[in-house]
DNA sequence: CCGTCCGGAGAATGTCGTTCTCCGCCGGAT
DNA sequence: ATCCGGCGGAGAACGACATTCTCCGGACGG
């Protein structure tokens, strides 16, 4: 994974994919010339490729458990455990445990940003493309069991914030680009007022992960589906011109 | 503010007192009755009154542990070190340390609830009030080096949120008290579209707590004031009919 | 003065993240 | 084929903590 360019994400032609240079740390010693003085190594290109095989294996371990603990209450064995690997090579990949989890929500915020640019290219309306936006996610998030899964990804996102600002702000940024996109379309359209596109993503973001959250503590006891729309309500009134 | 909950805004002296019985799990021998069988112990009343005095010194200890470490990075040891008492009378008191936590949280939504209501106190128009409440809770925690100490708050309240869902519901019932009556009253005198005052309270609340967490990981570059004032115009938006 | 209970000091335990050591093994050099 | 150097696995060691447990002194009713 720490070669130029994976086809990871695969999300959308265009940008955002460059976050991942930012996100493996520890990997430094990797980008050095190959060039004949280190002729004697075994290929460095097979190197790389393990490694990042490795990784992949890990993300997906962590993965699996976090969805069936509930939390990131496992444990850096277990993961390694479940990837068949060793702490060594753990700690090779990932500067640590929070780490592990950045890359997590890296990967999980390529894929959800994909999902919901799927579920947005079916709309035209611009508002209706905007609902579908903040529904959507959701939705999205809320489907069967992901909701622990997604408990965790909310929590441990503020957690991360504080202590990996940079990254983080990476990593979520294919999901806030959705929004952004979808608001700056709606201004341009005129169905939403003016305003910084960013911020109002940023904010109808935190909507969602808030009320995802307050499900998930039961300080709500209605449906999802019912959240859903009563935040939607919300939101297309905040941006109503 | 919801029915039987002793009005949000007085701060009552004694305050406090009532919480205890749920706060501290661990006691659960204090409430037998004093009868004459039990003559033979020192005075009952002293014994409580000691403790309530060990829990609020074990409380301060932690706000300021909290206050000046920027977060609950502290450990158990230091709070009992502080609080010049031992592991055991912590123990005694609090379930945990996130038992504690619960505690010092409650206490700051009681004081904060009280700030706000005397902010509010001073306007007339139920709008304005409404705006006062909203800003005047953001200014309220982002004053000086408060900022640390309510990133703490806004992290370790969803974390504690998941783990005591009821009884974090209970402490943060002052604060958002507050916002529903205030929409509640927006709502009577017409400023503000109908619609459920606690739903709407809970997402004002959490959008004030988002912006704040925002600002604090840096996500956010505009001074605080700019962004009490984007905040509001957001939230306003939301409500007006 | 005595037994009893309270509460302090802090040692012991268990869990984790992180680091470190040892060692087998594989590919290339000789 | 044999030797060598480093990669990677297994897992022991370490350090921090939360939590529990043990011992002990001292106060207080009898």
């Amino acid at each position: 994974m720490a070669g130029p360019e994976p086809p990871a994400g695969t999300v959308r032609s265009d940008g955002r994919a460059e976050a991942e240079a930012d996100i493996q740390a520890g990997s430094e010693a990797l980008e050095e010339p190959e060039g004949p003085r280190r002729a004697g190594l075994r290929s460095l290109p097979d190197a790389r490729s393990r490694q990042a095989e490795v990784t992949n294996r890990l993300v997906e371990s962590a993965r699996e458990l976090v969805w069936d603990a509930g939390g990131p209450s496992f444990t850096v064995t277990q993961v390694v455990a479940a990837a068949g690997t060793s702490l060594k090579s753990f700690y090779r990949c990932f500067a640590g445990k929070d780490e592990l989890l950045v890359a997590l929500f890296e990967d999980d915020a390529r894929r959800g940003a994909a999902a919901l640019v799927s579920m947005v290219d079916v709309e035209a309306d611009p508002l209706e493309r905007l609902r579908v936006v903040v529904v959507g996610l959701f939705r999205f998030l809320t489907v069967e069991g992901r909701l622990p899964y997604a408990a965790a990804l909310v929590r441990e996102h503020l957690r991360l914030a504080e202590s990996h600002p940079d990254q983080l702000r990476g990593v979520l940024h294919p999901f806030v680009g959705v929004f952004e996109d979808a608001v700056a379309a709606g201004q341009a359209s005129g169905v939403v007022r003016a305003g910084d596109p960013r911020r109002d993503a940023r904010t109808l973001f935190h909507l969602v992960l808030s009320h995802l959250h307050a499900l998930i503590c039961h300080q709500i006891e209605e449906p999802p589906t019912d959240v859903a729309e009563e935040l939607w309500a919300f939101c297309s009134a905040a941006l109503r011109p």
